[in-house]
DNA sequence: AATGAATGAGCTTTCATTCAT
DNA sequence: CATGAATGAAAGCTCATTCAT
């Protein structure tokens, strides 16, 4: 996982361009202009323009996976294991906006993208997560009369499309807010945005 | 308004194959083949590739915009007035899976198409809703703890992360899941997915 | 059959580059610039060099074919039938030099052109000639202490390194030299190089 | 002359690989991983891909050379002289098939675009030739109302032609059949295919 | 209105070669 | 001697767009 220098800075490069422009109008020449490298060199490296595309996408697919392994194990109360895969993607937000950005615009709902291998991806994701809804009506904590894969789309698309507002609007986040903005998620989600 | 033959079956190419491959591997000659017309006729139509895609979007924008001042001047109830907005979206996936396709994977989320005025088309959308919930709040209907951005940006990211996964998916709908999809999304938004 | 103006100008500009350059040196943009068209066209017609070059093979491939297939069914007597194998490759030169020359020093040897279905043309090729010769032993024509396999390869041989000097040394061909090579051809196979 | 071992490695990588894929198709890397060397050492002590090619090409022109200077020099009976260029190339074909490849497929015939030095060495082959068949002209042996030029390309035509089917067929060699393929070659050339 | 031949800028990719270490 | 990271010119190919018919 250790990399050098120069391929450090031409992931890092790519992740800019890619977030910036978007696959399809990424050039080669702006990676490599961007890292400061030469144009061959990126090739040197990764070979590509998708298996360079590819690396990246993995970096997110992992980091996610990762975090819902760890939650689906965990033992702490449902609500902060939602809240915990909330932060998640705020933490990546603050912490790899490129990343996340790419991740919005061009993984999550790029017909392109949508390939057996890519679709696969998705299918693990949604499954780690239905099985903690699952788990979470099985023990009593979640209303049974709404699926528990409905429940997923509900949640997962609440919290991508929050973020995906953040993306678009290159928004900040401080503590306090990202604070904030995990407690309006998980609170509507778990108990209603009306008054009681 | 009206299209005459032709020009409507390059329309109607356009969308399947927009829908199908993505804006930027869709190629003039393949809406030209999927209409049965040559390439040339496209051109004189639509000028250009992506002022044929500009007026499927524009399609888009203003069947949605029309849904939204309808309600945000309805005198109904509040959660009938979500529950319409989320049918709205259900309905476009049940007669116009094509369209509804290349919103979720070509027009929300691209970066590519977050121009100015690409932006300009979102923020009315978030603007109109944000009016409804502001409403919702001032009325005393919604918890005022958390903030009508807020709000909107769960709502609408829960409805159209639930609509892309039927995309994803290729569901099928009939009027009794549409029903209890309907129900589920406002449900969970307005009352919370936990167990009273 | 037909093809169209600029389709032939094409063919035939590439068979001049190819036959100049070969076809590892061959820029497609030295073919366009040959025939007079635009870079594009050239792929519009032919979709790739390796398709183009392939058009190229195959016209002699069929041409050969079709005079060895003439011969094979013959009742000429034997030494009219070496003879006109061999005034093939020798009219083929006067007719077409550039095909001709591809095929020496592209086609025959080229280890890159032996991919299976380069082979295949090959051993169909001497596979007609073999059975010339095996009737010339049958019919007690030709001596039968040397396998036809091995007649073949030293007459084939000798016929097609006789043109290859040809091709070398852009040799113009009449129809009196024509005959002597012909007639010198066959009479030193058939009867030798000795003096009787 | 004398190589160091790590030279002598990368010669026989390249012969091995320029024989495999021919001199365009291959790339210096694929020489420097078959010789198990950097590729930073093939240019330390051959400098370039075509010195490389032509030092590989000189050796096989300087052994032709030498045995056809010996030849044309020999006291031997006029078929052995023949019998002995003929066994040159199976001897070659024998012992360094890679080489023997090479000069069928790149050498012999590619030199029509190769350079005047190419052609040189060729002219010098064939004059080298030219000059036996001319004595066994004069000397009476061989008849005179062919032009030695065209015996020349005949018998040489008809060597070269012969091996270039081993080559194809990767066709292993014992002494027997050398001997066989000897004799055909020069029996025909001398006296003819014909049953007396 | 309708066609599709024709264009060429622009892209990804390759690979011989250089050079710092 | 030995390495392989680094370079960039040059090639094949794509495809939106134009335009004569």
């Amino acid at each position: 996982m250790v990399k050098n220098d120069k391929e450090e800075m031409i992931i890092n490069a790519a992740l800019a361009v890619f977030c910036k422009k978007g696959y399809a109008n990424t050039r080669m020449a702006d990676i490599a202009r961007e890292a400061g490298v030469s144009y061959g060199l990126v090739y040197h490296y990764f070979g590509s323009k998708k298996v360079l595309f590819d690396i990246i996408v993995n970096t997110w697919w992992s980091d996610l996976y990762h975090v819902l392994e760890e939650q689906k194990n965990s033992k702490a109360a449902f609500p902060e294991r939602l809240a915990y895969i909330t932060q998640f993607f705020l933490d990546a937000y603050a912490n790899k906006p490129n990343l996340t950005s790419i991740f919005i615009s061009e993984i999550s709902r790029s017909s392109v993208y949508h390939t057996s291998t890519g679709l696969e991806k998705f299918r693990r994701f949604f499954t780690l997560c239905e099985a903690i809804m699952d788990e979470g009506q099985k023990t009593g904590f979640l209303r049974d009369d709404i699926r528990p894969h409905y429940l997923t789309y509900i949640f997962l698309g609440a919290v991508e499309g929050f973020i995906s507002i953040l993306v678009l609007g290159r928004e900040q986040l401080n503590d306090k807010r990202k604070k904030r903005m995990i407690d309006g998620i998980t609170q509507v989600f778990l108990d209603g945005a009306r008054v009681r």
